[in-house]
DNA sequence: AAAGGCACCGCAATCGATTGCGAGACAGCA
DNA sequence: TGCTGTCTCGCAATCGATTGCGGTGCCTTT
């Protein structure tokens, strides 16, 4: 029985080409590279494209690299792929990115510091161009490091503080401030906010924000109305809910950091006999994917995932291409998808 | 105002860490390599090392890649990474490869013919070693040229007629059997199957273990409750569903091909004023996440998707290690997992 | 004492493409 | 004719790391 054995043809070289077409590889690669090709003679020209269409020449990436110290490749640097709030937007970033002949190399951090410091390392080793970063946090030393040696970075949903990087958020404000007006308008004014990790600055903004529209509107305000969450997550949600229930406090309402954050309600509405809407309303935030299938159908801040992506990518390729540049922001509005786990306060209440 | 001028400082080379030690590029070099330290003497050995660690030496990956013709990279290519069964995949196939020191390209094809032909060519360009396919339908010339000129692959999830590739898929016959299984046991005799797209392995073997599983069960095995969605997508789960209905077809439940086909039943089940699971039952397939969540929560056949992913990793370095390896393929064993989706029917039936 | 063996390390080529410099050809002009 | 300028194109260095080959000491063996 023979097995059909392949033989691993050496890729055609640029020495190929110019063998081939008769003239000097310098020649081939000037006639090859638009930019070069003025410089050589208009038949020569000719006679190396077609050889080189000819025999199938790829001009190898790696060599090119190393002349050229330019990779065309950028990171992208996410916290968990898992997250359905990343996908739409890492489409979004390929997007612009391939169209201007880069691609991205995506790599998880799993919210792990360690992680995250050699997954950037492996990035920079691997030369890449820039960074777009979705794991900011407010204090994060080591994105100061590469800021001072000159790495090009752009943050995706997240900042640093005090750092001016080129960044690409949502407004978290208006966003806050649709939920909390949603909710009052329906007549709530007891409304707690289970934050999101206060290290992170979309954590702080929307916990701020959540303050502030509280008072516009006249509603309530009490401090222990508000809980952190200790991650962007179902199961820190649910921890949340469970020690704001705890404490005594009541409320009608919740305006959750994000969709999770809010899935996490769920969980203990199930434990403790609640009922959504009716015993309590959720508002979540991001309108990840499928939230109209759940149970209830959860209302949200929804944010434009995919143009958050092309921004990033067109902010990142802005920075490579003019590293002196202002560093340049975007905010994108947000808006509000009502669903059935909010409604007016007190249906099933005596 | 004076922007902080950043230095961009070239890296240190292995030239500046030869001369800092005070030996020949060649002697650091192989220092700095464990497969060649013993070549060179203990002692300058811990100099070269040390000069090394002193200015934060890392090897050009890049200039090595194009000596020794490895590049320690592999291909991933996803259909739609918004999918949610790829990313915990993804994560499997990350984790054995990262520990073996290679890392992974990600590309999404968004099932276009064209997009996956161009993306696989950019891999290829990047010399990737090897390639990990979710993509393979039945019929791929691409994968077959690929495979005739010795590209390394490994398909997840689906595979090629004819093509004897390593893959790790889930034992979708079992999972099928399950799912009937489940809903005999509760009673059902008439149960219909939205079958993915019979273009791929997957659909055809779901479709094929379903038929089996009715005749083996002794239910009504009618030609006319299967019917094929053209694409594994909620959309195309929902039209099935709908010309089903319309066919005049009865039946008391639905075997979908995936998750994302039965969720698109919820949406005909809320156009026609349908209860699931009382006026009919649904079982998806891949236990997508937040299922448990859902309006009703989806009784699915689970799949170890991390496994599939991790197993597939290693088949790839298995292959890349020895490319004459009979392919070895890795069918793993679903499980059942019952939500409330599933019910005895007729309960509101007169 | 001569020959052989071993450990260690440097020289230089190599991977494939890019690019500064300069040489040759040829036209234009004085 | 001779000089300058333009157009083409080849030479060789370069990017940074790897590696076959060979040379220099030094020790062992007969």
């Amino acid at each position: 029985m023979t097995v059909p054995k392949v033989v691993r043809m050496a890729a055609p070289t640029l020495r190929d080409v110019a063998q081939l077409a008769g003239v000097h590889p310098a020649t081939a690669s000037r006639a090859l590279n638009p930019q070069t090709r003025p410089l050589v003679n208009a038949d020569t020209a000719r006679k190396v494209l077609r050889a080189a269409e000819s025999i199938g020449y790829q001009p190898n990436p790696i060599a090119r690299s190393l002349k050229t110290a330019r990779t065309g490749t950028v990171g992208l640097v996410i916290p968990d792929l898992t997250n359905p709030l990343f996908p739409p937007i890492v489409r979004g970033i390929e997007e612009v990115l391939t169209r201007a002949g880069y691609s991205a190399w995506i790599v998880n951090t799993d919210n792990d510091l360690a992680r995250e410091e050699n997954q950037v390392e492996s990035l920079r080793s691997r030369q890449v161009e820039g960074l777009i970063i979705a794991t900011a946090r407010r204090e994060h030393p080591l994105l100061e490091r590469l800021h001072r040696q000159g790495v090009r970075m752009v943050l995706v949903n997240r900042r640093v503080d005090g750092l001016d990087l080129p960044s690409v958020t949502a407004d978290d404000d208006a966003g806050i401030g649709l939920a909390v007006a949603h909710l009052a308008g329906l007549g709530h004014r007891r409304i707690a906010h289970l934050a999101g990790p206060q290290t992170t600055s979309t954590g702080v903004v929307r916990a701020r924000a959540f303050r502030h529209a509280i008072r516009d509107h006249g509603l309530d305000d009490d401090a222990s109305l508000i809980v952190e969450c200790a991650y962007w997550s179902e199961a820190e949600g649910a921890a949340a809910l469970r020690t704001l229930l705890d404490s005594g406090a009541t409320c009608t309402a919740v305006v959750a950091g994000n969709d999770l954050i809010a899935l996490g309600c769920y969980d203990v509405f199930a434990e403790r006999g609640l009922s959504c809407p009716d015993d309590m309303s959720v508002v979540g935030f991001n309108e990840m994917p499928f939230l109209d299938k759940m149970n209830p159908p959860l209302t949200t801040v929804s944010i434009p995932h995919y143009e958050i992506g092309s921004e990033a990518g067109r902010l990142l390729l802005d920075t490579i291409e003019d590293p002196e540049r202002h560093p340049r922001s975007v905010l994108l509005s947000p808006s509000l998808v009502v669903r059935a786990s909010t409604a007016a306060p007190g249906w099933s209440s005596p």
